[in-house]
Parts: structure tokens; C-alpha cells; sequence
DNA sequence: ATGGCGGCCGTACTGACGTACGGAGTCAAT
DNA sequence: ATTGACTCCGTACGTCAGTACGGCCGCCAT
């Protein structure tokens, strides 16, 4: 048992396509099994699969490959702590409701403009329109260079 | 009068660098004035300016360059109306608040997750480590090749 | 005329995340 | 033995919004 599987039964197991595991072998991700003497396919065993799988849950959670790969370090590191993880998924929390908060006061404003707009008048008196316009033009700041 | 600024005074200007009006030119976001016969640099006239800074407000409003084109060809279309503007709005209104949502969403599990962490437990009792050690390897759909 | 700053132009690189392609080899079944 | 599916490998392409680089040339002042 255990023998392994070709990297496409690996894919299917994991949920994603061959490309991608290759893509993460390149990107070290995940290890590259060695290719049996002689000829032959690729052997991938379990824990890759589940390396990928483990990589795609932290992409949902919003981290990146990158970051994807520190988790995965960290878990194969058995002096590791769990506050370690933590503090990674907390700095992670941050950065989402920072580009929450970025992306409410974008939505508010780009729903007052659109509530201000009646939509038949002339681009002329377009609230949108003059939004874009840059009032900042004519008062821009201390250029003193 | 008016006779245009260099690429470099029309970048600062507008608050921008040489190399991304050239790279908006190259993009087809602004124009490029011919360069003068003989011999001599392009002059760039206020309405590039203009139209860099219009972009540049675009993108505070989370317009992509391609829909800041697109607005900016709105602006230049006598015959374009308000409710094209305003729709293009409305649109990126919806596509802000789906991220909102996504985010949201994430940011709930991440929180969950983080509170639900002691921090110094083993990884093998860390809730982060476990919610990222997939549990639907265990239960896979449908897989019945 | 000489120095230096700036403009001109093409090309390549970043980072994140893969997808696509092409030619060759290999495996399992018919 | 032949077919068809799959693997292997490198390379290139794709988005997004620029940044960087390197060589050449023109322009202005001293």
C-alpha cells in the first residue's frame, strides 16, 4: 500500500489541476518526488496532496502563496508554536479589515455619487463626471520644491 | 501661451512620474503629441494633464486604468449621457461591496479562528493549523471516476 | 565646447497565480 | 502491436500597474 500516484491522480485528489502542482513544485511549495531508475512516472505520496489541499484552505483564508508556505513550514517544524500561527493569522486579520475599511469608504462614496446622479443629465452636471474631474487641480499643495 | 510642457513638467503637474505618463501613452490612455519636426521634445498640453489626473481619481474610486478608459472616452463623447457614467458606477458599486462581503467573511473565520487560539498549545491543537488541515480530504465528494 | 540634466525609446522585470503549448516518452489496455 | 491517455519538461503567455535600465541625443548655461 501506499505506492503513490501519478501526478495526475494527485491533482484529482487534491481538487486542482496538474499545472498546478507542477506550478508549486517550481515555486518549492510542495517537494518533487524523485523519478524512478530508469524510466518511469513520478511517484506523489499522500502528503503532497494534502500539502496542496492545506495550501488551498489558506488561499480561502486569504494568504497567499507566500504566505501559504510559511504556514506550511511551520507546521513541519515540530519546535514551532501555536502562537506562531497565531500571530501569522492575526497580522492577516489586520490586512483584511484594512482593505475592508479602504474598500467601505470607496463604496460610500461611490454611492452617494451614484445617488446624486440622476442619470439624464448632460455629463456637464454628471455628479460622477465631476467627481473624476479634479477639483484638486487647481488648489494643488505646497509644490515648493 | 500654452505652448506645453515637457513630459517632465506635465508628470509633475499632475503628480505622477515621467515613466507612467509614457506607460499611459503606450497603453493608449492618453495621447502622445507628435514630436516636432527636425528636431526637438514632445510638448504635452494641458488636457494630458487633465486626463492623468482624471485616471488617477478613477483609481481612488477603484476603476481599474482599462475602466478609466473607458470613462475617459465617456468624457470626450458629446453624444454620451449621465446614465452611462452613472451605471458604470453602479457597477463597481456592486463589485465593492462583493469583495466587502468576501472579505467580511473571511475576516469572521479568521477572528473566529484567532480568539480561538490559546497560543501556546502544541500545532496539533491549534484551531488556525487545524482549520487549514483540510477536513474535506477525509469526506470527498463524488469522486466516482 | 563642455557638462549635466532631461527627454526618447525599447526592453525587461516585478509579483501573484497560474494557464497554455509543444514535442517527446511511457504506460496500460485492446 | 497499436492506440490513446497520460506524464515530463521547458518555455511562453496572461493580467495589473507600473518600475527600472541602458544607451543615445538634444538643449541650455557657463
Amino acid at each position: 500500500m501506499k505506492r503513490g500516484l501519478t501526478i495526475g491522480a494527485a491533482a484529482r485528489e487534491a481538487g486542482v489541476g496538474v499545472e498546478t502542482i507542477r506550478f508549486y513544485e517550481r515555486s518549492g511549495l510542495v517537494p518533487q518526488p524523485p523519478k524512478p531508475e530508469g524510466a518511469g512516472v513520478r511517484l506523489y505520496p499522500a502528503s503532497t496532496v494534502e500539502q496542496v489541499r492545506f495550501i488551498k484552505e489558506a488561499q480561502e483564508l486569504g494568504f497567499s502563496l507566500r504566505e501559504a508556505q510559511d504556514l506550511l513550514k511551520l507546521r513541519a517544524n515540530p519546535s514551532a508554536e501555536c502562537s506562531d500561527v497565531r500571530s501569522l493569522a492575526a497580522a492577516k486579520l489586520d490586512e483584511i479589515n484594512r482593505k475592508i475599511q479602504r474598500l467601505q469608504n470607496i463604496g460610500a462614496t461611490l454611492e452617494r455619487l451614484v445617488a446624486a446622479c440622476p442619470g439624464n443629465v448632460g455629463l456637464q452636471e454628471c455628479p460622477v463626471m465631476e467627481a473624476l474631474t479634479s477639483h484638486s487641480g487647481h488648489c494643488r499643495q505646497a509644490e515648493g520644491k
